[in-house]
RNA sequence: GGUGGGGUACCCAAGUGGCUAACGGGAACAGACUGUAAAUCUGUCGGCUUCGGCCUUCGAAGGUUCGAAUCCUUCCCCCACCA
């Protein structure tokens, strides 16, 4: 059952997803899927936590620094491209899984965006600009008048929805109950998700290990070429990184923070794919668990097993 | 030893007689999220609750008052400066 569904494997920020991906995919010839909204940008290497050069020698890898950190990439975006990937590696004799932390990227692989209708680059920038300048209540209560099912949501969805709803005539909501979308993938997926406490010791140890892989030097060299308004900057820890290199503040207080932020970020998404998936095909494991790889190794070869 | 400032809930911090279980921020916990998602937001946040309330809190102990985190007394602790 499900013998050529799309394997997929999330789970929350340093659980470990990639040393099981990569296990994986060498024992069974595998190609790696990157969905991570942050890794796709090039030059942001160290504080995104790419796979290094050797893990990308050893398995091929798709979907990181496709795009310029200047560039906004979309989930709509990811998803298309996604699917090119994912066609390529089979068509090169692999098997395909996709792997990340970015549960929004995945589901829209599985339940795809409706297809929007080209925007006016032009209109969509004034507009852009125009929403920027009003408060988030303001927001709402413009939301509530166009697509009222989207108005309790976060900012950025409600300028979303009032884009959507005013450059195309017709507010997200009704695109999606017309069924306007492409058919999904099959997909089965592997939640990695280690204990509170063992998750919170993998990200203190994953952030000493960056800045000892030399993320100072990295934001040293990005701060000089990227602009700061640039959408990569936005990945966890750049922000006190920044302020960190520019003198700003100390090594000392800058850790904390980052290890803080970075614990918010996984908890996101705990609470991502808890509930955003429910009805699919999971299966669940703590990467800490004895026999977690052979479990893992298990569900590759078409066990779902429930736990 | 002297003088001044201060001790408020997990942390920071407002509050100087009733509208105060106590502004605000952080942390934490829970949640939403269909094209910015490592983003953007929401709720809870002393204890108990049959959800109507009940109980215990503002360094400690007394006191004034119908009523105190707010006023008085004593004590304990912290900080700054002077010695």
């Amino acid at each position: 059952m499900g013998g050529d569904s799309l394997r997929v494997i999330v789970g929350p920020t340093a659980a470990g997803k990639s040393a099981v991906a990569m296990q994986l995919a060498e024992r069974y010839h595998g190609t790696i899927v990157s969905a991570d909204s942050r890794q796709v940008y090039r030059r942001f290497d160290i504080g995104t936590a790419k796979p290094s050069l050797a893990d990308r020698a050893r398995v091929p890898h798709a979907g990181v620094d496709v795009a310029d950190p200047r560039e906004r990439v979309s989930a709509g975006r990811w998803a298309r491209e996604a699917v090119g990937w994912i066609a390529a590696a089979r068509a090169a004799g692999r098997v395909p899984v996709v792997v990340g932390g970015t549960g929004f990227y995945v589901r829209a692989l599985a339940q795809p965006l409706f297809e929007e209708p080209p925007l006016d680059p032009a209109r969509r920038a004034a507009l852009a600009a125009e929403l920027a300048a009003y408060d988030t209540q303001s927001l709402r209560r413009w939301t509530r008048a166009v697509d009222p099912a989207r108005a309790d949501l976060g900012r950025a969805q409600l300028i979303r929805a009032i884009e959507v709803a005013t450059l195309t005539g017709v507010p997200i909501t009704e695109w999606y109950r017309r069924g306007a979308r492409a058919p999904g993938l099959a997909v089965r997926y592997l939640v990695l998700d280690p204990s509170p406490a063992a998750l919170r010791d993998r990200i203190a140890a994953r952030v000493r290990a960056m800045l000892d892989a030399g993320w100072e030097e990295e934001t040293v060299g990005l701060l000089r070429e990227v602009p700061a308004d640039a959408p990569a900057w936005e990945a966890t820890g750049y922000r006190a990184m920044r302020a960190l290199v520019l003198g700003q503040r100390s090594r000392m207080d800058a850790l904390p923070d980052i290890e803080r932020a970075t614990r918010q970020y996984a908890k996101r998404q705990r609470t991502w794919f808890r509930h955003q998936l429910v009805g699919a095909d999971v299966t669940c494991i703590d990467p800490e668990a004895s026999g977690a790889l052979e479990r893992a190794a298990a569900w590759w070869e078409g066990e779902s097993a429930r736990a």
